[in-house]
RNA sequence: GCUGAUGUGGUGGAAUGGCAGACACCAGCGACUUAAAAUCGCUUGCUUCGGCGUGCGGGUUCGAGUCCCGCCAUCAGCACCA
């Protein structure tokens, strides 16, 4: 039969703006139908427009969501815009744009991207982080974190750029140097806005045994909170009245302790600067290590380096020894309590550190060769040189250790995080104000709810102020305000919310993305919440994953939301690259631009290709050949319509074939393994064209299976074999496992573990019979010609092995 | 450095401890065509035809790409990019 050509530029735009006008993909607002909630992380509306990593994680997405909808379920998949932030910023002083209208235009070009890719999301949804109908609730859940002791201000060091004289982002360090200037970075201490995310480390790890995340997830995020359970210990010094407090994972080991190690930043070193006789040398070194990052400084490999603190000694809790003080930047005032005992010979930094500076070796679990290096093992050693503790194992030290500094009253056991606050202040313009005043009476007061949002005055000059100070610092009209408290003269807070905030709760407005009296309704929120299925990038995992779960966490518990988890289920994509194996960035000239794609093959030809490329969570290089491949598979998909059987019915030769298909499609589909899902479909097709026709009832079954991944070229073939009024609300198609079972099977005839040949056998032969008699096959009689047969090992349906002689 | 991952033909990749290379891409040959494109068909890991082959070296097992130990290489994150 003559059929019309495949034009993907024709009937992809027609069903985008029928789905569209029927409101296909729209949410119900029907509470009573059972619920699915799909999510993709919300992009950054970036200049550049979209590039071909962001559909791979959307496609995966709609591909679940499709198939969620036709099998029933009330769906929710949304898109929204995480438009604060960084590069909005520049971009806008650069070109002398402001960042609200650069985001505005960023976003209409991202949409109409994005709509391109036929993509179902729910448009009536949107959500956009600089509105201030959605920061208004931002800085409302920032008002209730501060209300429950979750928001302090602290000093911390930033990035101070020496010429521009203003703090700089990490990334905007570039080797030590201003990326845009290249001078010299030096860390700056100022105070800071800070989250309390601490509090919830212990939360925050219970509830990953909860939730279903794959597993790569929840170790990196247990990695990340790094819990340790050790000790604190207190030692006197031998000037002044002052105690250091140390943090320790091995108090065991504390007979072995030959000096003690602070942070250069300790604030002991000030307490104490009458009795340190090298005073001038100390903050000497202090200057220096403020020129490294924690990163540099922590680094195992780099040569050590340090100074002694002359004038001034700890002793030691347990026996009384003094032993010298030393400054060295590994040691980070981030981490424990900025102090550490050293243990050279069995802690490999304390080693290094002790074998440069010639600092005494004392071993106290016995087993290694601490002259070699430090033996670092807690399995099988056992203590020496520790009065009380000899012969116990680590084990039992560490509990013997703690119960007697307890006692002591000179130590505890301490359980302590890797995880640290969230520094949540920025020094930027672009971000959403932070809803406090401060007043000369009445001091930090927060905007009332009622006068929420705090919005971002519209200005001209956003640029960044030689003193440090948020751009808002400026603006005098914005920043004079009356204090809510005693209605006197007061400033606002300057400092604006880092692009982490608005990205920690979007997936909850979603819910009600109007709603005025909340962060959304109780009921909307009750129905959709907990996210069921999360699907985003490895890179953030430990960062926007933690997060989010904090504040979502935290909203749980002050009774906003029900749900306890915000993420039911969480999966991964991995990131695609260029042609040439790298990452896409503009710089390396290796972007590939969607559109240009979907000019060429057709958005659907462009989705599957998305989704067959590789192993969904692997890093996979672009490759525009390939993709052309993929359009050769829709063509060949559009061409079974030339010859067509009209029966509902599936064919004898196909029947087999056609159930483990659907089979495989669906378990796939669910596992994410969307590659072998579509060369399923591959081999399918080509069967059918070795068969030379297809029935109608086959070819039905086919366009259910691929509508999700290619849902255009599917609905208009739907229609143009009359099969109804629209693909997308059909039911998914089932499996018959009876459909499945076969009579015969060929197996493999193995000796001694080598292939050395096929036989068919009947598919239900039990072990037992195999095991007696598929020696004296004829095959297999060829086979073994003059071996004795020593044992028999038949897998039903792979394979025999003979271990023959 | 720390944490997590990855390593299989010319390329992307497939394979519950059980027939390595499914499905594609590229390339080559053939058909159709005045010709080209498109399409269709065939070939396609290496091989001295014995075999050899899943980054390298060991191990466990009747059997290892898969499990264990030790290396090497690459990628991601490292808290102010998001």
């Amino acid at each position: 039969m003559e059929i019309k050509p495949y034009i993907p530029a024709e009937i992809e735009p027609k069903w985008q703006k029928i789905w569209e006008d029927t409101h296909a993909f729209e949410a119900s607002t029907d509470y009573s139908r059972p619920k699915f909630y799909g999510l993709i992380e919300f992009p950054y509306p970036s200049g550049h427009g979209l590039h071909v990593g962001h559909p791979r994680s959307n496609t995966a997405m709609d591909i679940i969501a499709r198939k969620r909808r036709m099998e029933g379920y009330n769906v929710l998949f949304p898109i929204g815009w995480d438009a604060f932030g960084l590069p909005t910023e520049n971009f806008a002083i650069k070109n002398k744009v402001h960042p609200a209208i650069v985001t505005k235009q960023n976003i209409d070009h991202f949409r109409t991207q994005l709509k391109r890719t036929g993509v179902s999301f729910d448009y009536t949804r949107e959500v956009d982080t600089t509105d201030p109908n959605y920061y208004r609730w931002t800085q409302w859940i920032f008002l209730q974190l501060y209300k429950h002791g979750l928001a302090y201000k602290s000093e911390m060091p930033i990035n101070w750029c020496t010429s521009c004289k203003c703090g700089l982002a990490n990334e905007e360090v570039v080797g030590g140097v201003c990326e845009r200037c290249g001078s010299q970075v030096i860390r700056k201490v100022k105070k800071q806005w800070m989250l309390k995310i601490t509090q919830y480390a212990q939360k925050l790890l219970d509830g990953l045994d909860t939730v279903d995340f794959i597993e790569k997830v929840k170790i990196q995020q247990r990695n990340w909170i790094g819990r340790s359970v050790g000790a604190e210990v207190d030692f006197k010094l031998t000037a002044g009245d002052e105690k250091v407090r140390i943090f320790t994972t091995r108090p065991d080991t504390l007979f072995g302790a030959t000096y003690m190690v602070l942070s250069p930043e300790h604030p002991l070193i000030e307490k104490l600067k009458d009795s340190i006789v090298n005073y001038d040398a100390c903050i000497a070194y202090r200057n220096e290590a403020a020129k490294k990052s924690d990163f540099e400084r922590a680094e195992l490999a780099k040569e050590k380096t340090g100074v002694q603190l002359e004038g001034v000694k700890a002793v030691n809790p347990v026996n009384g020894k003094e032993i010298p003080i030393w400054l060295s930047d590994y040691v980070l005032m981030s981490y424990g309590t900025g102090a550490i005992m050293a243990v050279p010979a069995h802690d490999t930094r304390d080693w290094e550190f002790a074998t440069k500076f010639g600092m005494p070796l004392i071993e106290v679990v016995a087993g290694g060769d601490i002259q070699k290096e430090a033996y670092t093992d807690i399995q099988d050693g056992v203590m020496v040189n520790s009065d009380f503790l000899n012969g116990m194992t680590v084990a039992q030290a560490k509990e013997a250790i703690i119960e007697k500094l307890t006692e002591l009253g000179v130590g505890e056991k301490k359980v302590n995080f890797k995880l640290r606050d969230w520094v949540f202040s920025r020094q930027r313009y672009w971000g959403e104000p932070i809803p406090v005043v401060h007043c000369d009476k009445c001091g930090i007061v927060p905007v009332p709810e009622d006068q929420l949002p705090v919005t971002l005055p519209m200005v001209d000059n956003y640029e960044p102020t030689d003193s440090g100070e948020s751009p808002l610092s400026v603006m005098t009209d914005w920043v004079n305000t009356t204090c809510p408290c005693c209605g006197g003269a007061a400033k606002r807070e300057t400092d604006t919310m880092p692009q982490w905030a608005g990205s920690s709760w979007y997936f909850m407005r979603y819910c009600d993305p109007k709603a005025t009296c909340g962060i959304g309704s109780k009921e909307a929120l009750d129905y959709w919440m907990p996210v069921d299925w999360y699907n985003g990038g490895m890179e953030h995992t430990t960062l926007h994953l933690l997060y989010s779960r904090f504040w979502h966490l935290f909203l749980h518990d002050i009774g906003a939301i029900s749900a306890p988890e915000p993420y039911q289920k969480r999966t991964s994509h991995g990131m695609i690259l260029g042609e040439n194996g790298e990452k896409m960035s503009k710089s390396r000239g290796n972007v590939i631009n969607p559109d240009d794609i979907i000019d060429e093959i057709g958005a659907d030809a462009f989705r599957v290709y998305e989704m067959f490329m590789g192993a969904f969570d692997q890093a996979i290089p672009w490759s525009t050949k390939s993709a052309k491949g993929c359009r050769r598979f829709l063509d060949r998909v559009w061409r079974l319509q030339e010859n067509i059987v009209d029966t509902m019915d599936y064919s004898d030769k196909l029947n087999a074939i056609m159930h483990e298909t659907i089979k495989k499609v669906t378990l796939d589909f669910e596992a994410m393994k969307f590659n072998t899902a579509i060369a399923a479909m591959m081999t399918l097709v080509n069967e059918m064209y070795a068969v030379g026709s297809v029935t109608k009832g086959e070819l039905a079954t086919l366009l259910k299976l691929l509508n999700p991944v290619a849902p255009h070229i599917t609905e208009e073939m739907w229609e143009l074999q009359g099969l109804g009024s629209g693909i997308h609300h059909e039911p998914w198609p089932v499996w018959d496992d009876a459909a499945l079972v076969k009579t015969e099977v060929e197996i493999a005839v193995q000796v001694a573990g080598k292939i050395r040949g096929r036989i068919m056998i009947p598919a239900d032969m039990t072990k037992e019979t195999a095991e007696k008699e598929l020696v004296n096959h004829p095959e297999v009689q060829k086979i073994l010609a003059g071996k004795t047969v020593m044992k028999v090992i038949f897998v039903p349906g792979r394979l025999v092995n003979f271990i023959a002689r």
